[in-house]
DNA sequence: ACCTGAACACCGTTCAAGT
DNA sequence: ACCTGAACACCGTTCAAGT
């Protein structure tokens, strides 16, 4: 509180006049960014493109401000705002022959994935120095891992994401096949 | 600190004399936390029983420690502690049939829904009252939120996990028998 | 080696007083 | 209606001083 209000060259407590308190702040800031989601297209392609679009639409948003991922990770996102997204969401998995149960447990294992996966994408790389040298390990007790020291340099954590959201809607996919027969 | 130090019955200040700072103390914590994780079974099941397996043990120690989540999504896992888990995770992978990059993406995607999902269902549910109610939505404008309210109360956070985790993993298994081919 | 007290530079928030 | 200053109850951390 103090530090927004010296940023707009004004007394701390002059805020407590425009929100109820800190939280209060984060909420409007929360839903300020999520304002920022692209509107939900008109249905013109597969489930499976618009539930991958619509996360990826949510991670950019996500990444696009990295010091707020944390925030997304605690608040739940109940404002009207973010109920029109949650309503096209569960209309596309609904569309796409899920029961609502199935679109809601759809949903949620999305969003956790989308919010889990933007917090290890954004999370402190100085962070990393803390753990134990890479370097020092026995390459000959941890085959794997010497493996994966390797790959680092060269891992793509966009790439990444899409493995797993691939996944998701693989699985989805699946899921619909068997139950249809 | 303050609080440690005082649950101690000691000054905050001799704290620094037993870890660096706080920082430190967290790591100690972190490190302390992951030692719960159950060793690693030797290898009697399918690979697809064995990521359950540990994705839900994972879970388990999340879940024991709510107040810890938003650690282990700050915090990256490099103790030598958690690196045994993680080698022998990625050998599970690998003796599946993936390669070792597709194995890193795995291992970081299922790792990235644990902990994605494990802040949703420890998140505080008293945050919820500060959206919007959900009474006061118009049902004709929020038909599938609506049907969502309605299944909220007998809703299962565990069986939500396990559908999402079911998902990965039989989004793995269509990915390697059309690789396999 | 370990602990301590005072001090510094921060927080969010209450409350009474100003315009 | 909006802003302010002083004050309260907190933080993590530095530094010099104690045993």
């Amino acid at each position: 509180m103090r530090r927004v209000a010296q940023a707009l060259g004004v007394e701390a407590m002059s805020l407590y006049h425009h929100v109820e308190d800190k939280a209060g702040l984060l909420d409007g800031v929360f839903e300020l960014v999520l304002g920022k989601l692209p509107p939900a297209p008109r249905r013109t392609t597969s489930w499976q493109r618009a539930v991958k679009e619509r996360a990826e639409s949510f991670r950019a948003v996500l990444l696009a401000h990295p010091r707020l991922v944390p925030l997304f990770a605690t608040r739940p996102a109940v404002t009207v705002e973010s109920l029109r997204h949650v309503e096209h969401s569960l209309e596309l998995l609904k569309a796409a022959g899920l029961s609502a149960r199935a679109s809601l447990d759809a949903f949620q294992v999305v969003v956790a994935y989308v919010v889990g996966h933007a917090i290890s994408t954004v999370r402190d790389p100085e962070l990393e120095t803390s753990g134990p040298d890479y370097a020092q390990l026995d390459a000959a007790d941890f085959p794997r891992v010497t493996e994966l020291v390797a790959l680092l340099p060269t891992h793509d954590l966009d790439a990444e994401f899409q493995f797993g959201l691939e996944l998701l809607i693989s699985g989805l996919e699946r899921r619909l096949e068997t139950s249809r027969r």
